[in-house]
DNA sequence: TTCTTCATGTAATTAGTTACATGATTGA
DNA sequence: TCAATCATGTAACTAATTACATGAAGAA
């Protein structure tokens, strides 16, 4: 019985408080889909497992007829999270992004295909950054928001969420610019100006 | 037997050039990795299920008695690989940052773990932008790089790649520079920045 | 001669997804 | 009384990973 990346992301959830499993699948949905995805049923099975691992306890209560399991971290369970915590990262950041697949292959479509993706992009991103921009006043809003105590950590995972949908929709609208003003460009200009972006924008290093 | 992204993926290789397995494994670990990781077994897997497809063709020769098998597109791979750039993209952006996991999960670890994750992030970021920079370079350097006369399609995509990877670097060096602060400040104080961070920092908006 | 690269896989496993099932409770 | 939400799953599947196997050719 090893434990997956999955299953401390469920066990550090309930080292902030006790959940339902359907509290839990909320939550998940709320926040940690934004970088780390998982299905429901996952999010079903998991604590499961880390009640066998006698990580966490499940109680049970019943309201009216309805059985109400709230799962919450045990002793040992602290312990196995603060030990993940001292093992360094098993993964380093992993993006998946289909558009930037559209994107080199759209030599073999047509440019209004290549548009279509780039729109999509950026009206999944803005749709994206509303609800994220939603939540995060609400943790930070004054009165008792529920993880304002770690508001000193969450803030750097806010701040990168952000920043990473900022990146994202400013990406796809300046790509969509140039685009735009290739009807206009004979294909040597087009070319010219493709080459001479990354003479222009070298990646800024920083010193260590 | 439907496709599946990944076999766009190759698919979209083969319309770049012919290749035998060996030599798109290798490119995909070169290029597509950053955006679209798969491993191996899955390169080796997926140029057979085009030919039954009959999207591509094999061509066995022989160097001595070595076999290679080089894999081209056929005319019905081109279409449906034209088919494909014509559909909505299938899934948005997937992120998936085990870091941001160790973020939000901090205060029940040391900070120092918390440290060790944000270099463990910057030094990654780092070499992989090192490795990036060259490859780009190499793609636009004058004489004959392979794919010169798709520039200006690969650029935006060489834009999207660096942009992002000098996103996570400036976030974890940030994010290092804050946590190095904390020792010296109350908890009071540490929790006033935090939350004042989202004051002033709100997400720019553009209007469309 | 020995190491590395070229070249192509298979076997076993597993993590995770999709789709569905069920029923109780609450609020309009 | 009807829809939405609360609450908890299971069954079937599949995409993908890990780890290993094999052997020839070329370079040192």
């Amino acid at each position: 019985m090893t434990l997956t990346t999955t299953s401390y992301a469920i066990l550090g959830q309930l080292a902030l408080k006790p959940w339902t499993m359907y509290e839990l699948a909320a939550e998940m949905r709320r926040n940690l889909h934004f970088f780390f995805a998982r299905a429901e049923s996952q999010v079903y099975a998991e604590p499961k497992r880390l009640v066998a691992a006698g990580l966490a306890k499940a109680e049970v209560e019943r309201i009216g007829s309805r059985p109400r399991t709230e799962y919450s971290i045990t002793p040992a369970g602290r312990k196995a999270l603060k030990e993940w915590l001292e093992t360094p990262i098993s993964k380093p950041a992993q993006l998946e992004f289909e558009a930037l697949l559209r994107v080199i292959y759209a030599p073999f479509g047509r440019d209004e295909c290549l548009e279509a993706s780039l729109h999509n992009v950026r009206d999944h991103i803005d749709e994206t950054l509303l609800v994220l921009a939603d939540r995060i006043s609400d943790e930070y809003k004054e009165g008792r928001a529920p993880f304002q105590r770690y508001a000193q950590y969450r803030c750097l995972m806010h701040d990168f969420l952000l920043s990473y949908g900022q990146l994202l929709h400013d990406w796809a609208e300046r790509s969509l610019e140039r685009v735009s003003r290739w009807p206009d460009m004979t294909p040597e200009e087009r070319h010219t100006e493709a080459v001479t972006t990354f003479h222009r924008r070298r990646p800024r290093r920083k010193k260590r």
